[in-house]
DNA sequence: TTCCAGGGAT
DNA sequence: ATCCCTGGAA
């Protein structure tokens, strides 16, 4: 089953109300003003799991105990555990730890890869994590659908599909890409502006299409 | 008080 | 397909 590609108009509609909205209404958040690896890397993988407002915390007490890739690498998994410690999803704390290690070793440079395929190969990255450091920490042209993005395309665009379901989930990859605007820079607000839409606006539980920019050409918009 | 969201690994 | 864990919505 083909997936009938976007309208060039309704591309270029979408990306520009998408970032106008982003610009205006967008929250003030501490890993959107850096572009160091490291800190988009810790701030991603403690936002998978819990809540802005909670993560702000955490977020700030992390980074400041080990600043960097290399700091993070020297510690004793005793104190990144605690450093984790109400934050749930332990797993990840460990992946973090051991991927600090692994890319920080023999005098590796403790750099992140920009390549999604790369950084896909680290433990505790998947696609969305990988597109997410991509386009936020390299401002690379990369694609990312966590699912809030998923929620907001399948919406917008095919109402028919089911985020939860795999198959479906991949076309939305798939439109993700196709409604990628052409410059990194570009690309990093609007992903922005995609996860920003589905965390304020497009939210699972209710759809304030009254404040959504995108109602318009929104297929499912009320 | 129950229910659900949320990426990735296995 | 299931598990991980917790806050917050219903």
């Amino acid at each position: 089953m083909p997936l009938k590609p976007i309208a060039p108009a309704a591309r270029a509609a979408f990306g520009r109300r998408l970032r106008a909205w982003y610009r205006r209404n967008h929250r003030d958040l501490p890993w959107r003003k850096t572009r160091d690896p490291y800190r988009v890397l810790v701030s991603e993988l403690m936002l998978q799991q819990t809540q802005v407002s909670r993560v702000l915390e955490f977020y700030a007490r992390f980074i400041e105990r080990f600043p960097t890739m290399q700091h993070l690498a020297d510690a004793r998994p005793k104190r990144v555990m605690e450093s984790w410690e109400g934050l749930g999803y332990y797993a990840r704390a460990r992946n973090l730890h051991k991927l600090a290690r692994h890319v920080t070793r023999e005098g590796g440079p403790g750099a992140l890869p920009s390549e999604p395929t790369e950084l896909r190969k680290l433990p505790g990255i998947g696609a969305y994590t990988a597109g997410a450091v991509a386009s936020f920490a390299y401002e690379k042209r990369a694609a990312l659908v966590d699912t809030n993005v998923a929620r907001v395309l399948s919406r917008v665009f095919a109402p028919k599909l089911n985020p939860k379901r795999p198959r479906d989930l991949k076309k939305l990859w798939v439109i993700a890409e196709q409604t990628l605007p052409r410059t990194g820079k570009t690309a990093w607000t609007q992903n922005q502006a995609l996860m920003e839409l589905g965390a304020l606006v497009c939210t699972a539980r209710l759809k304030r299409c009254d404040e959504c920019p995108l109602a318009r050409m929104c297929k499912s918009a009320e």
